[in-house]
DNA sequence: TCTGGGGTCCTAGGACCC
DNA sequence: TCTGGGGTCCTAGGACCC
């Protein structure tokens, strides 16, 4: 373990939430939930104006409604998320080479590689920590200036005690640990707090009278590995007294990619569970190929009304990005599930990915042609049509624009009429208007970038 | 209040091979 | 010939993370 704070744990503050809030004045200093919108949606985001009502990532929408029925309701934007998140690692890789995303607005930097490793190297002793503390309050000072969002920094001599920095930082904070407190930093918190502790773990920890992080310090690593398994155990063991040395790794290989749907009512129609699985895994098969790559392994996953989950998976002789063999494949898995009570959820996955290029892929897919000519016939069933969306579909927090009063959101729509409020990122509070959904003057655009001078352009 | 969608890693049993 | 042990691959499930 190094003895330098120079892991770096960059946390955008409630991500989601907080661009919405900047590309709509109104919101500013409100409750907003993002999140899906359906019956069984869930909470992407709260911000921390709805958080103070007990609303929370991962909770029911149904039930977040009813904690803080005055928020704003909007559903998740990826592109834009996607555009400030390019933004924000685009500043982390000036400090670094080696940044490693956790997710749209998470990543761990390592300060001791680059250039600014280099001149942190070159400081005395006594002002390193002053050092590092201050490339990370410019950073935070950047992304603010960048995104016009704030941004919480944990710097730690470790991934682990960096990434509880963050969050102790939260929101729009710095903390830094000085090596040689971590154990004290760390002892008194909840066992929740280590990686990898979920409600199972914690549980289990629980009933052998383990509650704290010291406490698993002092449990020794025999006891864990009995309770836990041996990785898990022998891991938790590791965290727990302070020891991590794993490395920041960019450029992390994607190992699966898959797709899945809960459906609003679920479904009981064998036909129709046919047609879905379909769909599935021709989008499954289409985010293979613009990612470029191929798999062998198959994978269907279904949950049944009751909530029970199961999967089925085969795998191929060679990897396949091909639409035809991922529909097969996948139809002919779910033709072995018994669906009988309904189905909540379906999805189509390919795992096993090989880092093929598109010319082996090639040879691969022709030599599999002819191995496998005689391949049962389990021809995708055709999906009935089903009804068509009526013409508009006004999404709430969507962007339009509006011939005569110009750039505005979508703040609510039904019975015919769409509810628009005209506003720009940076600008005044601005005023609602509703129209008819079917207005000629009023078409979607693209969101518009949160600072000016910035533009919200995909690369 | 019923519980999203995208992932990662680990375990365990059976098949299969040497 | 009545009996083994290890390694690897495949499948299924589960915990966990954001």
């Amino acid at each position: 373990m190094r003895n330098t704070p120079t892991i770096l744990h960059l946390d955008m503050d409630a991500f989601f939430a907080a661009v919405e809030q900047a590309a709509k004045p109104s919101l500013r200093g409100k409750p907003v939930v993002v999140g899906g919108l359906g019956p069984r949606g869930v909470v992407s985001t709260a911000s921390y104006e709805a958080r103070v009502y007990g609303v929370h990532s991962a909770m029911a929408m149904a039930l977040a409604r009813r904690l803080c029925p005055n928020a704003a309701y909007l559903t998740p934007r990826f592109g834009l998320y996607r555009q400030v998140s390019d933004t924000v690692m685009a500043l982390l890789h000036e400090l670094s080479p080696l940044v490693e995303p956790l997710s749209l607005d998470e990543a761990f930097v390592d300060l001791d590689a680059g250039e600014c490793g280099e001149r942190l190297r070159a400081l005395p002793e006594s002002e390193l920590l002053a050092g590092v503390r201050q490339v990370a309050e410019r950073l935070r000072a950047d992304i603010t200036a960048a995104t016009g969002l704030t941004a919480s920094v944990g710097l730690a001599s470790s991934k682990l005690l960096a990434k509880i920095g963050s969050d102790a930082a939260k929101p729009d904070g710095l903390v830094l640990i000085e090596p040689g407190t971590e154990q004290d930093f760390l002892g008194p918190k909840t066992v929740r707090t280590l990686w990898g502790v979920g409600p199972a773990t914690a549980e289990q920890l629980r009933r052998a009278g383990i509650s704290t992080v010291a406490e698993v310090a002092e449990a020794g690593e025999a006891e864990l590995v009995r309770l836990l398994g041996k990785a898990h155990g022998a891991s938790l063991y590791a965290m727990a007294t302070g020891q991590d040395d794993r490395p920041v790794v960019a450029d992390r290989d994607v190992k699966s990619i898959s797709v899945e749907d809960t459906f609003d009512v679920d479904l009981t129609d064998r036909v129709r569970v046919r047609a879905e699985v379909g769909r599935l895994a021709d989008r499954c098969a289409q985010r293979l190929r613009s990612a470029g790559r191929s798999g062998r392994t198959v994978v269907l996953k279904v949950r049944r009304y009751d909530f029970t989950t199961l999967t089925r998976s085969e795998t191929l002789r060679a990897p396949t990005d091909d639409p035809v063999v991922v529909k097969e494949t996948a139809g002919r898995l779910i033709e072995a599930v018994d669906t009988t009570g309904g189905v909540r959820l379906l999805g189509v996955g390919v795992a096993g990915l090989a880092d093929f290029t598109q010319e082996d892929l090639f040879a691969q897919v022709h030599e599999d042609a002819r191995g496998e000519a005689e391949s049962p016939d389990t021809a995708p069933v055709r999906s009935e049509p089903g009804p068509q969306p009526v013409a508009h579909l006004w999404r709430p927090g969507q962007d339009v624009t509006h011939a005569e009063y110009g750039p505005g959101w979508v703040q609510g729509s039904g019975v015919g009429r769409v509810t628009v409020r005209f506003e720009v990122p940076g600008g005044e509070p601005g005023r609602v208007r509703t129209f008819a959904v079917d207005d000629p003057l009023l078409a979607p655009s693209e969101p518009l970038p949160l600072v000016p001078g910035r533009p919200a352009e995909p690369p």
